[in-house]
DNA sequence: AGAATTCAGGATATAATGATCCAGAAAGGA
DNA sequence: TCCTTTCTGGATCATTATATCCTGAATTCT
């Protein structure tokens, strides 16, 4: 459904999310997300291109959000590593269709649109802030905060 | 979104449904259904051996559907060849989420199951026969039946 | 029985995705 | 300046998905 990078990408925001005011290396949030860090290092990349997220190099060095989570979308980390392709023409190539796809395509289409929907509407800030459930990541948040 | 394969699958499944008493050879629906026949035949073989295609060797041979379109669903030709996965534990491995997912991957799981149910409220009946819409997989129907 | 048709299954090739490794650049601190 | 930290980018590898090929078995027709 979702690629395992998409997946990564999401984990990673969330992580850092968590800690909008101090910069985490790709090895802390490796160890939060349980992605292998050499991958995550990546997916990071990746988002850093999206301008989703900034880098810095160095001691006390690491990623940090660009935005607050309260305007990032899962759509939009999604977006930056493993774009939704909606379909907007026939992928037979039938020039007879053109854009206006047959039913098939239609409601195939219709599906990622229900998708792209939903992902359009949740923001990273409604995941970690989500009451009466366990919060992503971590079973104990303060312990993530202390890594 | 979803795999090739399935697509794939989907197309030829309708090629089946518009000749439910002729067995379609797996040349002939390669040709209407635009997907290289190698391929195919392993994509028909898998509907096959999930029971939704009968299969017949020999002269006149060919693969024809076991039920009526009007019984088959997208969901079921999908899964048939490229199950989606709902998410049922923690991608982590997390115990303290459990079978609780965390907000994260409930509206990941969520999305999969706006996906699932709009897979298996479509049936292939449906989508030959849908009034003032191209056909799927051909601009001509009359062509096809004439492969 | 023999020849033609057609699917089945195994082996193999190619491409895309997921994952690792390492040398080098940027930054901070002593 | 030198050392440590940390990201960057390139090269490489492993795995999975996609695609092809070929031999053999089943079926039909003559």
């Amino acid at each position: 459904m979702i690629s395992q990078t998409a997946e990564y990408a999401l984990r990673a925001v969330v992580h850092l999310a968590y800690h909008p005011d101090n910069p985490q290396t790709a090895l802390q949030i490796s160890l939060s997300t349980h992605v292998p860090s050499p991958y995550l290092s990546k997916v990071l990349q990746q988002l850093g291109r999206a301008g989703l997220i900034h880098s810095q190099r160095g001691l006390h060095g690491g990623f940090t959000l660009l935005k607050n989570s309260t305007d990032v979308t899962v759509y939009e980390v999604v977006q930056a590593v493993d774009p939704l392709h909606r379909i907007t023409t026939c992928p037979l190539g039938l020039k007879a269709h053109g854009t206006n796809l047959c039913p098939l395509h239609r409601r195939v289409d219709d599906a990622m649109s229900l998708i792209e929907k939903s992902f359009r509407e949740s923001k990273i800030f409604d995941l970690i802030n989500e009451p009466n459930s366990s919060k992503p990541l971590c079973p104990f948040p303060i312990e993530v905060a202390a890594v």
